[in-house]
DNA sequence: AATGAATGAGCGTTCATTCAT
DNA sequence: TATGAATGAACGCTCATTCAT
């Protein structure tokens, strides 16, 4: 979340320049990875002067989790998206499926994920925020599987929807933008849809 | 030249203290991750003078190379390990998913991959050497698929083993080592042998 | 970009600052030659801190420069001023040498001269500096060769000019700052003077 | 001088890698200039280990001394030749004249030394060797200008012969290797001859 | 809200030198 | 005679951060 004053608020220029900070720092992770990371880049990419950007930002760690917050945000919404359709139960997990795949093709996502399993080995509060994000992952998964079969108990649920979605990050590194098998994507798709949902119809999941 | 003698190689005692500055280059890249990584931290660990840490490794990229190559070698010798079993087909799929996804437990390959992969997204040299690991942990999947279901063409046991690897990988976030979902391991090797063997004997695989 | 108020411009203190450094960059150069030239002892003369050096030189090289050039400025005044003089031709011929001669002698200039042609040799921004300080120079002396002998054609006073000026700070080396043969100073202005000016006189000079 | 052992003499193949360290030297002087060299460089021109040239050169003091010495053996012995030629004084002083200023067009004249003259104002070994160097010069032009003109009194010859060389020096910087007034050097001959004939022979040198 | 000034620690790297082999 | 191993200081430079303006 951008950051909130207490008392009188931010002026309308500083929540733009707020913005335009995160944008720039959101850009250079992309670009140059976490270990290139840093602050004068980062209000050289924004166009402002070092100092503004620590008036705005009052640490590096503070930009960092604004940043990851408002990264974040942009792919729960996603979520709330695809777990809002009105499709029959298979048809949506198909149409999950065809989404978040084809999304690690994209620049940002490959090369933003991999910076933030790195940073959640090394930092509580990204590896919160991580988890966060990941947990309503799975409920959108585990609102279609049950739906599937709801003959499935809770754990049953909880583990299915855990495998799937580690099996669908690992291929980030594989398929992901400009990376060896990105013509594979939607080979990818079909193989996950169709042991996915064997796996949910046999039941074989351990309780 | 001058001297013909010239190519007298590295002393015993140099030998030596290249392995202990790789084993504390790879600690410190473990504990701190890439992004806190220093020569100057190496030469501590090591208990070496920064001086000497550069005579042994020209430049950081030289014992980052090095250091990797280390590590994928012990990798490759277990894969090699695994595909000399002389189990039926089935059995030693069981075997290797066991393996390798109990592996992911361990602190060094929780910590270390993610720092591969983003250092891949940066680095072709790196690159490089991670995708020729995964090619060779590839083969190893690729010989049992192809003995369980021989029917198979070449690119299905491609696609399968690529499908199959990558799912694995993206676990390493999920039941890591102090991650929240360690406890879940065995329900995931139950899960990955029963629909991986699905995939395989039904076929359902894109040409 | 985002702030129109962008090019506010240095602060007096940070003018002062400037100043200081260059001296203490000038004052180290003259002390300890090029060779021993650092940034760390320059910052250590101007009493801050090599950060802060570094905030107003982004790069030893763009010190170097600001620093010639501030230099240069001030040897370029002494031109004009030795050039504005109303003395009839011979008599201005004659103050110049004195000065420029006698100047020698100071220690900056035996001092700073060699590290400039040494530096010439090495650095192409350095030589054009140096090369449009000598260009300046020999100006002067032409206007004074064609007011002696207005029978010169220009190729004639282009090579008086360089004859003469690069014969003068050849005795850098000899009669400089506490060089052996200070003491005969006084001797070698007569000496040129006579030879320079039957030179012009003459017109022994190729076309 | 190359170095000498007290006892035993230095073997054969010592003797050769010093000159070849010697040569590496002067030539890494005339490419990068002496604030770019350094032993390391030399070990690596020559073609031998760091430890090696230790060896032979204690310290990288030693090995400048003995690098000048070298280099200044070579200028000595051309004053020599220049000193027993058997031609008429004028026509002597004329190919002297020629074959000094023609040197300063070589790549090595104008590279080294200038780094001579920055030297010595810095180490009083080095100015003492160039000192040396520069009396002998002077004393091949003295002769011929006591030849002369005899009339001329000691201290007169003496001032014309430092005149005389201290003007040929200064033109290094400006008829040098790829130096803007190269194509000036015949010109710059003639003046010569005929300056200094007229400073000689009319014996306008103060007593 | 925004700039420039200033600090002090740390970075990868080069260096001259010493010493064991 | 020669190499490789090792040190410790110094280098130019980047960095996150604080503060005056």
């Amino acid at each position: 979340m951008l950051n909130t004053r207490k008392a009188r608020g931010p002026y309308k220029s500083g929540l733009k320049t707020q913005k335009t900070i995160i944008e720039a720092a959101q850009n250079l992770l992309v670009d140059e990875g976490y270990h290139n990371f840093s602050l004068r880049k980062v209000a050289l990419k924004a166009g402002i002067s070092g100092g503004n950007l620590q008036h705005h930002f009052k640490s590096k760690e503070e930009l960092i989790v604004a940043m990851l917050d408002s990264l974040i945000t942009v792919y729960l919404e996603t979520f709330k998206t695809l777990s809002d359709s009105a499709l029959a139960p298979k048809e949506r997990l198909r149409k999950i499926l065809e989404h978040v795949i084809l999304d690690l093709n994209t620049k940002s996502t490959t090369l933003l994920f991999p910076e933030l399993w790195s940073l959640s080995n090394h930092d509580r509060r990204i590896s919160e925020s991580v988890d966060g994000m990941y947990e309503r992952y799975r409920a959108v998964l585990k609102d279609c599987i049950v739906e599937i079969n709801p003959k499935l108990s809770a754990t049953q649920v909880e583990k299915a929807a855990l495998f799937m979605s580690a099996s669908i990050e690992g291929h980030t590194v594989f398929i992901g933008y400009k990376r060896n098998w990105t013509h594979h994507t939607h080979s990818i798709i079909e193989m996950a849809y169709a042991s996915f949902l064997f796996l949910i119809e046999s039941g074989s999941i351990p309780e």
